[in-house]
DNA sequence: GTCTATAACGGGATAGAC
DNA sequence: GTCTATCCCGTTATAGAC
């Protein structure tokens, strides 16, 4: 396994697979288009990857890898409260501004089984909590910031940051964008959250 | 067309269409199941629907249609700026929380064909700001909140609003809660949202 | 282990008879 | 308006050559 050859196949279908996704969106490209523009036989599709499924995720984990594990640090540092949200939240959105496939594949997994999602690790890069929670109970408890619910603290910063780039197609038809004016929207929250994060934690 | 049998016929397919998208997913209906179950022929399916995308799409119609009146409404009226918000939070999560079928169908569009999703007035229901955000600007010049982009304000809101739906199984799983133990959770974010909104704005 | 060819399966959509 | 038969396409499975 990991001939040098085989490999090299793997990598063309994956990146093959990577630009059209991009493309065209990831419910819109066959298998077959994939392998024909890869120039390779489908077959071999399913000899490395099993499914269209499993290729999304195997790209997807690729992309993420670094990335991940670069906010998950930010979150388990012992860096102040408030520089940890702000350098997590300017990540991300940095994060996400940059690489297109991720939010369209996260929703797309979460779309197909939600049931299954929280299965996947590539998921749990996107959503992590243990240390962050303890540090703002105990900011609570110290009485530095207003009593607030941890999780809900958590989930309301993913969701500022996350779904906006979900409705990206919505905000920019209704305010009518172009693509870079657009873009530069969803960076411009960097601020915009990290000030409605930290307004809402001020006592 | 719309004689008293064909219509019964739409409506019946219409119901058994939402029933089980609701128990199984939409991606996981198929619309020969759907047919069957109806008791009704295939091809039929086509005729009264033009595809099981249209379909989804009037199911989705149906279902929104006084909710989103009544949440356009909210935003639309003058009352104060900070009772508005109360109510469209609660007015919106508690909409959320009672037709299951609303968060999935809004991903389902976002993620089938993100650039034509602007196209439905479905979608416009979700996300709707003119009057609001001539609010949020009249007391910005009044100085009785603190200067804040109207757009980016309003989406946020959305996103603290729709965001934790689409997430549930996610956070469902890592908190390990029961359906109804996540349910109250989703149902507590109104104060939460609420009260982050408004910090955000006082000076 | 890598690859080809091909068939079967399943789901959505359509043409055309009635 | 209703139904049968059929088509198309993406996906999966199998048999086997190199």
């Amino acid at each position: 396994m990991d001939s040098k050859q085989g490999n090299a196949t793997r990598l063309k279908l994956m990146e093959t697979a990577r630009e059209l996704f991009i493309a065209k969106g990831v419910d819109r490209v066959g298998v077959r288009e994939i392998a024909t523009k890869a120039g390779v036989n489908l077959s071999l599709m399913n000899y490395y990857f099993q499914s269209k499924e499993n290729l999304l995720e195997q790209i997807f984990e690729t992309s993420i890898k670094e990335d991940g594990q670069r906010l998950r640090q930010i979150l388990n540092t012992d860096k102040p409260l408030e520089q940890k949200i702000k350098e997590y939240v300017y990540e991300y959105i940095e994060v996400l501004s940059n690489d297109p496939l991720l939010v369209p594949f996260v929703l797309s997994i979460i779309n197909r089984n939600a049931e299954q999602a929280p299965r996947l690790k590539s998921v749990h890069t996107l959503y992590n909590t243990e240390a962050f929670s303890k540090q703002i109970k105990t900011e609570v408890d110290k009485g530095n910031i207003k009593p607030v619910d941890p999780e809900q603290f958590y989930i309301s910063m993913v969701s500022l940051i996350l779904f906006p780039f979900a409705i990206k197609p919505l905000v920019k038809y209704r305010l009518g964008l172009a693509d870079e004016e657009m873009a530069k929207v969803l960076k411009s929250r960097k601020e915009h959250v990290y000030e409605m994060l930290m307004a809402s934690l001020k006592k």
